[in-house]
DNA sequence: CTCAATTGTAATTTATAAAATTACAACTTG
DNA sequence: CAAGTTGTAATTTTATAAATTACAATTGAG
């Protein structure tokens, strides 16, 4: 497998900025520090997530917020803007079965139904997820000043 | 996040197999042929298969053969046998959160969750699908003889 | 208005993982 | 024993992810 770390990265960065964007300027720099991955990663991953609706990012001055509620973000609505390819792909097809066997020709209907509901559970399970889940899990525990 | 492709050639070969090994003895060079892949491939997932008893392999004279009922083989059995690192790590995770940051420390933990709830959702679905099912959907509408 | 800090983005490089290939010992059966 | 095959290790090739470099465009402070 190909492991595509952008969507733990996306859910990393909206939940430093849903935590520190009111006391801090929560910069590409300073997220990249935080996650571990590099300020031009982190902006590709703001950019969409903007183009999305989720963020604001401001140009210039610099900085991100959050532009919705944390109900109204899922885990779902995240992976779909950052990395839709994966979802799409998430079970890959071997390219080029023989077209002159009989099996070969069909093998890629036969798994589209069985491909198809997997994606779809994947999605609900998503779905039913949101950025406030995961932020009264952060705050479980921790003294509110954090 | 993505699969590779071992598990869907694993399923074709377990259709051509299911399909063809009364008639013809399927070597993996000839199964290789059907699925574009290379005969070493398809020995590593037969053997995989064989461990796991849903097939027999013929060593010397050669030949894989179904071991169990279509019934009794899902789509689970199948995936979790010959690639079990793409569904335990379904999700990819980047890899070097600070250990500094109170989010970085506990972002992992954070996705673990969810995470879990994703791959419980895709293994329950593929364990509704088995290979029977896709048989049956690769016989429809064919002439009995093939 | 200028300057330092920052974003947005393209281009390139590096790292990593998947797949194909090569090679060969071990097995089976005629 | 000879031909055909499997099992498996090692290597090479290819594809993709991630990091890096570079720089124009933007913003706000001074």
């Amino acid at each position: 497998m190909r492991i595509n770390t952008k969507c733990s990265l996306a859910l990393h960065i909206l939940i430093v900025v849903a935590v520190f964007a009111k006391k801090n300027k929560m910069t590409s720099e300073l997220i990249a520090k935080s996650t571990g991955s590099n300020p031009v990663m982190i902006r590709n991953i703001l950019g969409s997530l903007r183009q999305a609706g989720i963020v604001d990012v401001q140009r210039g001055s610099g900085g991100a917020t959050l532009k919705l509620d944390p109900k109204e973000i899922t885990i779902w609505s995240v992976c779909s803007t950052v990395d839709p390819a994966s979802l799409t792909n998430l079970m890959g097809l071997h390219p080029n079965p023989s077209q002159r066997c009989p099996v070969g020709r069909k093998i890629h209907a036969l798994l589209k139904e069985p491909y198809c509901a997997i994606g779809k559970a994947v999605r609900k399970t998503m779905e039913g997820c949101t950025l406030a889940d995961l932020l009264e899990q952060y705050y479980q525990g921790l003294p509110p000043e954090l």
